[in-house]
DNA sequence: TTAGGGTTAG
């Protein structure tokens, strides 16, 4: 009778303080070693919102013989504020005390737990546990490995435990559909079962329309992105749609670029949320239309770091790096913390910036010895960092930092990027080399890097190696890039000929890439000749591209052809074509300062001109006769 | 006796 007041009274609390009080009866009436109303109370506690599993662990540790419920419950506990180490610690502990082993219940569990980590291999053992202890036929326990394995991007396992399931429910299906939107981005294939599921009489439920509109999103493709729509009002009937579906049709629009209807769906719902807001702010952002998100931005009742990160990185990505640190300075005045997508974001702008003080600062403040260490996509943004501001050794030295087992793809494509562009085209073949060790296969965007490493350091036979293993090797068609990359190495080298050929050579029509990489070789190894054909070719495909002129021009005037050049720059002017300016950006002491030629601005323009001269005055007296074979003017 | 798996925004 008492456990039942105590019971009834623990399911009506709506808060750790009740709760507490509850407890507090239960050790008054002597009944705290009674398994089942501790068990409720670290149910209660363990499950929180206001993060009582501190008090769950109390509560466990004076148990002496937990049951598989109380187990659960914890790992449980764990799992569900990410805690993914310790659910999993739990459960290890829980199989080596040995009283109690896991049921049907433990896995989902531990599963969940498995697909938060950045390792894939806890989760396999967890699998071989599953089968071993006899539970590979429960639903819940299938539905969790298909999540599991999707997260990884294992569909093949995924769908393979999918399909040898006989009995199959809404849930297995929508954790397959967002494993084919989100994680290995098939979003046909996500299509197709959905027409599988309708086949199969599996009436779609909310999680399905999300999910497929997510597919929209990922496919851009606003006409099926309609028809999802349309299908989710069908389908649900007169079911109110819930904050979350309106969300996602919302979103589908301003991730297809439809941003009237998305307005539209936005002035319809009646009580937006943070996450409609910042689909809009990003959506317009998305689109160029930085002015529009920041606007809505501004008009926001409540940001939080979701908002505050949709206008930093649109910022970011729309060029407006300035505006974003700004923005980040004004979040970190109030108090918010950046969490990993932030501090990618605000990376990313340092990175454009060359604002090496203010990523270093970024690094120290937030990344080293945190959470976010283990993070490899803030790791890559880090070492993209310190490349870009011209700290190659740093940006060396924190790619030899991360563990061998999670480095990924992107991680090696941008380290061998940024190697490439600082000219260290010897150890970018070596770390190309060390992708094989780390169990990684090359994509086309390493052997895009790789191939621009070879370029750059003149390593031109472990170029053609290279490319030749592309298809020989790693089944990778060469792509005009990749063809770009190897007339690029054979030009800089000199051997026009040879990449003239190749492009002749090549399955498709040369782009104006093409032609102007081949055009500045000619231009450097002054073969007017062969410069004047790609010079053609490269005003047919891009009549309008100023550099393009001044390429030529430049070319024709190197080789003393001044009628030539005069001519392509008279062309120019007469169709009204600019070269637009290159700024050039230095940040010292957490300030930007930004040059263009002749440009005298800048506050401490005269301090500048006079150190300028001193310096060129050092030269001269240290001998050095400047190459004025790039002028394009005729000084000479 | 207790409970579980799949959703939105950067």
């Amino acid at each position: 009778m008492l456990h039942c007041t105590l019971l009834a009274a623990l399911e009506a609390c709506k808060s750790m303080k009740q709760a507490l009080q509850v407890h507090a009866q239960i050790i008054l009436n002597g009944i705290q070693h009674h398994t089942f109303p501790i068990s409720r109370l670290i149910s209660f506690f363990a499950l929180s919102a206001e993060n009582g599993l501190s008090h769950s662990r109390i509560l466990f540790s004076q148990i002496d013989c937990p049951n598989v419920f109380i187990w659960n419950t914890i790992i449980r506990g764990y799992s569900r504020i990410n805690s993914s180490q310790e659910a999993l610690a739990f459960y290890m502990s829980m199989l080596a005390t040995g009283t109690e082993p896991p049921n049907n219940f433990t896995f989902p569990f531990v599963l969940n737990a498995c697909a938060r980590l950045t390792s894939l291999e806890p989760g396999f053992q967890i699998h071989c546990h599953v089968i071993k202890f006899g539970f590979e036929m429960d639903l819940f326990v299938k539905n969790a490995l298909i999540h599991f394995y999707s997260v990884f991007g294992h569909l093949d396992n995924a769908r393979y435990i999918f399909e040898a399931s006989l009995v199959k429910d809404v849930v297995s299906y929508n954790t397959m559909l967002n494993g084919y939107a989100h994680q290995v981005k098939q979003p046909h294939a996500a299509l197709l079962l959905f027409r599988d599921m309708q086949d199969f009489g599996i009436q779609p439920d909310e999680f399905t329309f999300v999910a497929l509109l997510s597919t929209c999103s990922v496919m851009n493709d606003p006409n099926i992105g309609k028809q999802i729509h349309a299908l989710t009002y069908k389908k649900l009937g007169a079911v109110e749609l819930n904050v979350l579906l309106t969300s996602a049709i919302l979103d589908m629009y301003t991730k297809c670029g439809l941003m009237n209807i998305a307005a539209c769906v936005f002035s319809t719902m009646r009580s937006a949320g943070t996450a409609a807001w910042s689909s809009m702010v990003s959506g317009y952002a998305q689109c160029g239309d930085t002015k529009m998100a920041r606007c809505l931005f501004d008009r926001m009742d409540e940001r939080d770091i979701v908002s505050w990160t949709a206008m930093i990185s649109g910022y970011s990505q729309a060029g407006q790096c300035n505006e974003a640190l700004e923005l980040f300075v004004q979040m970190e005045r109030l108090g918010i913390k950046p969490d990993e997508v932030t501090l990618v974001s605000v990376l990313s702008a340092c990175a454009g910036l060359g604002a090496l003080d203010y990523g270093k600062r970024l690094h120290h403040q937030y990344v080293k010895d945190d959470l976010f260490a283990q993070n490899i996509i803030l790791t890559t943004a880090i070492i993209e960092m310190y490349a870009k501001c011209g700290c190659m050794e740093t940006a060396l030295d924190t790619f030899r930092g991360t563990e061998v087992s999670s480095r990924t793809n992107i991680l090696f494509n941008s380290m061998i990027s940024c190697l490439a562009q600082h000219g260290l085209g010897r150890t970018a073949v070596n770390v190309f080399g060390e992708m094989e060790i780390a169990g990684l296969k090359p994509d086309r965007v390493t052997f895009v890097a790789v191939l621009c490493a070879c370029s750059h350091s003149g390593l031109v036979e472990e170029g053609k190696d290279l490319f030749r293993s592309m298809l020989n090797t790693y089944r990778i068609k060469p792509q005009m890039e990749h063809f770009g990359c190897l007339v690029d190495l054979l030009g800089r080298d000199g051997r026009l000929n040879e990449a003239y050929d190749l492009i002749q050579s090549m399955p498709f029509e040369a782009n104006s890439v093409i032609w102007r990489g081949l055009l500045g070789a000619c231009r450097l190894h002054g073969n007017a000749e062969m410069g004047d054909v790609a010079g053609q070719y490269l005003l047919e495909l891009e009549p309008e591209h100023g550099a393009r002129f001044v390429l030529l021009s430049d070319m024709l005037a190197n080789t003393n052809q001044w009628e030539e050049a005069g001519r392509v720059r008279k062309m120019m002017q007469d169709k009204g074509i600019q070269k637009p300016p290159g700024w050039s950006y230095i940040e010292l002491n957490g300030s930007l300062h930004r040059f263009l030629a002749s440009d005298k601005s800048h506050p401490q323009a005269k301090e500048i001109e006079l150190t300028l001269k001193g310096i060129t005055m050092q030269l001269k007296f240290a001998g050095h006769v400047p190459d004025t074979a790039p002028v394009v003017f005729d000084i000479r």
